[in-house]
Formats: structure tokens, sequence, C-alpha cells
DNA sequence: CGTTACGTTGAAAGGGTTCAATCCCTGTGG
DNA sequence: CCACAGGGATTGAACCCTTTCAACGTAACG
């Protein structure tokens, strides 16, 4: 059985993703702890959900491949898209005060996560102080990351919240050790369109302006950053990338 | 030198912030280790900083007393305001993925906060159980706080959100017990504008309005809500109240 | 009592939305 | 293999909410 899991899903000492995931700044053998109380799901398909609003909240999701989708559907039954979220990425840490789920996760792609049972990562993390501080870390994260987009939303035209969406996601992808100049992204022009406040109208506008002016081709799935220092200039970052991939505390 | 501290400063046993704060759901023994690591420090002044953007992370603050606004200035020079803090609210908790203050926590009035060494709490928080948990609540609360607000930013109105934002001050002197339709209030409306992502202008021309239609009197600092039911409705609240006091761990 | 900073009010301008028509890609079924 | 359907993307034109700019009002503080 661990054999055939480890056969179909490394685990997390063999994970690609340690880096970014959860592991960071673990020793091997604290790893192995949590690597024990990890539950690898089937993957989900296309437009699966991975949790609905109001669902009770049990686990935290780590992304392992594919894309997911945090958004929530105000009363007139649009959506409200909070983040998109890649491989390395934990969801659910919101849900931790309602001990349920606030927002809905879908699939955008094939996806798999792992599913980290929260009340077994409580006790470990409880004897793992550098886990425990992970977690801190990871959900600190968390904050920063909705502040950063409160500010996108705040104060930017349509022109920098589109380049900073593609800019920020060529910092991730950069982060993860994938080429950021060009890459494939299965998120659609309509949910980038309601994820930065605006309509698909608006971003279909700039996405012909950029290809136009060769900042960015974006066609169907396909991403090509052509200038790269005009586009992290409109993107307009505060210098503080809300992606941080080492919090490791001084282990003794 | 105890004695005297207490004296000028209700302790956390004593304090009426209990069941908004740090303490939630601790034990009294728990709550006195809590209160042995805090530092009561001498108030604030109105335009005094908590801390400043790029300044060492060291603690969290819990507001005792007065408000506190946590903003950013963008390269332009503009504030971004990302929250207002009352007493018995936690700031900081950004500070941690980058060991450094991200951003800049200034007191709006007179303002009085106990801090919390980052260091010294989690070494506390990893011997009780229950103080981790509410670490984690707290935490969680503050990434759904953010997620709010991009919604409130991405698809309502200059109306809705001015709405919105007093119906959510409302809330949270409800929760704390005190009058909720009739308060005094030491925020600026330039930077409700700010913090709205609105001009001062529309937001004196929305309030005026209110006035009128007599939905909300808000002059200087004294708010009186008139009709809390229109306002309510236009908040248009999603159900999921962004403020949690319990988020208690079953204590065995 | 003047200075300063905040608030108010009006008119004009603009960026983004809205609405509607058309296009394009993909998947499906005959 | 082609036709067709359906969802998403594109494009244009009119509209509208919010901003911008500017002037004035007003409360607080030395």
């Amino acid at each position: 059985m661990a054999d055939l899991k480890t056969a179909f899903n490394a685990g997390c000492l063999n994970c690609g993703l340690q880096k970014i995931c959860f592991p960071t700044g673990l020793v091997r053998n604290d790893i192995t702890r949590l690597d024990s109380i990890v539950e690898r799901k089937t993957p989900f398909r296309k437009g699966d959900h991975v949790f609905r609003t109001g669902q009770a909240f049990h686990s935290l999701f780590a992304v392992r491949a594919g894309v997911i989708k945090i958004y929530a559907l105000s009363d007139s039954g649009e959506e409200q898209i909070l983040g998109f979220y890649l491989p390395g990425d934990v969801i659910g840490l919101d849900a931790l005060t309602h001990k349920m789920h606030v927002y809905n996760a879908i699939a955008l792609d094939t996806t798999s996560v792992c599913a980290i049972p929260f009340d077994q990562l409580e006790v470990l993390s409880l004897q793992i102080p550098a886990l425990n501080h992970q977690m801190f870390c990871l959900m600190s994260k968390g904050v920063n990351e909705g502040r950063l987009h409160s500010e996108i939303l705040s104060k930017r035209n349509a022109d920098q919240r589109v380049a900073h969406f593609i800019w920020s996601i060529a910092q991730r992808f950069m982060n993860r050790g994938y080429a950021y100049t060009e890459f494939r992204l299965g998120v659609l022009h309509r949910d980038v369109a309601a994820f930065l406040g605006l309509t698909p109208e608006t971003v279909s506008r700039i996405l012909a302006k950029s290809a136009q002016d060769d900042l960015v081709h974006w066609k169907r799935k396909e991403v090509k950053i052509v200038d790269v220092e005009r586009l992290r200039a409109l993107a307009g970052e505060r210098n503080v990338s809300a992606e941080v991939t080492d919090c490791r505390v001084k282990s003794g």
C-alpha cells in the first residue's frame, strides 16, 4: 500500500515543491512525520470542486499540479474571484475561524492536491516547532496576499491591474523554477477580469493593446511576455513580494 | 513594579476585551501565563506610529484603546489604507513572513496597545494548545479580512462601499458590547475614502445623500445610523461575518 | 484671530461598463 | 469529414459613475 502510494505519488520527501509548499525549513525526519498524515487525493478534473462554501472544514489542501480558483458568489450570482493557486500553494487557511469553508475552490484543469487533515496537523505542529512556525508563515503569507489584492483593486487602473496580474503569475512560475516569460496558463480571460474587478471586455481590449505594443502576447492559453521590464514597471510592485519561499526558523 | 503595572493597566485577566482579543478560549491559568509575556506600552498619541514599513518585526500588538490605521505608501506617495483596528484587534500578523513590517501602523487617537513579543509567544504557544489554536484562528481571521476587503473593492459601487464600511464598524462595536447605532469614530472621511478606493469628494457626496435620506448621519466624529435595515441591505453582507469572537477549541 | 487642514459643492472630463453584434475555437454528432 | 452548436473572446458605440479640478466653507489650534 505504502509502496503503491509512492509509486504513483511522490511523498513530501521526493516532491519537487518542497521549497514552496509546507515542508520548507523542516528537517528530513520531520518531513517524514508530516508526510505520514498527508492524504494524496485522486486528481480533480476540470470543473470539479475541491470544496464549497458552507462545507465543514477538515483539511488544508496543497496543490500538487494544476490550478485552483477560489471564488465566492454574490447575491446576484456573479463570481468574485479571490485567487488562483498553483502547485505548492496551500488553500483552506481561511476556513479556520468558521470551521467551515467560506469560499468555493474549483479546479480549472486536471488538478491533484494533497489533503492535510487539520486536526492531525495541529497536533503534529505542537510537536515540531519548525512546522508550527511554518504554519504561521503560511497564514501570514495569506494575510499579505489579500492585502496586496486590495491594494491592486484600490488604486490601480485597468492596464496596471492586468500587468500586475501577468507579472505576479510570472513571478510565481519563476519561484518554482519554471520558465516565466513564456508559459501556459489555464485561466480564462473572464476569470482574470473577475479577479481584477474588471469586465471581460476591458481585459480583452487591454490584451489587444498589449499585443500590439509588443508588451505581452496572450492568446488562448499561451502567455508570452515580450518586454519584461516594461511589464514590471507597469505592474508597479511595492518591492515586497507576496511570495516568500524561505521562512525558516533558525533550527536549534 | 508588578503592582504598579496592574494598578495602571489591567492584566489580561481583568481586561474587558478578553472575549475579542487573544485569550479567547484560554483557561484562567493559561491567561496568566500569556499575561506574563505581554508588555503594556505607554499610550501612543494621535499621529504616532506603532511601526513602520521596513522595521524589524518583534512583536504583535493588541489594541487596548483607540484606533490604529494600517496603510502603505505608493510610489506616488498616496496612502493605501488596508484597515482600521479597534480595541481587541491584533495587528502585525502580516509581518511574519518577512520578519519585518510591510505596512505602517499609525494611531488615529490616543491609543494604547499591548505588545506581545513573538519569539516568546511562539514558545508559549507550543506549550498551550489552546493558545496555538487561537493564533491560527487570529491569522485565519486576518486572511478573511483581506479577502472581504477585496470583495468590497471589486464589485461594489461607491454607495455600497460606504454603507458596508459603516455597517462593518457598527458590527464591530456591537461585538464589543458597545452602542452600535450611535458612536464616535475618530476616522477622517478622507481615510474612509482611501480605504474604500474612492475620493474624499465622493464619500462626502454620499454622506450628504445618506443624511438627506435619513439613512446615516455622520458629522465630524459622530456617527448615527438611522435606518439600520436599509443600511444593512445596502451593505450587502454575504452572511459570513468577518468577525468571529469565539473560536474555541473544545478543551479537554 | 489667523492659519491650516479637512470637508463640501459644482461643473467638466474620462475610464470603464454596458449592450449588442460578430468572430473564433473546440467539441460533437451526423 | 464536415456541419453545427456553444462558450468564450473581440470589437464598436453610447452611456454613466466616479474622478478631477477648482472654489468655497468651516472647524480646530496655536
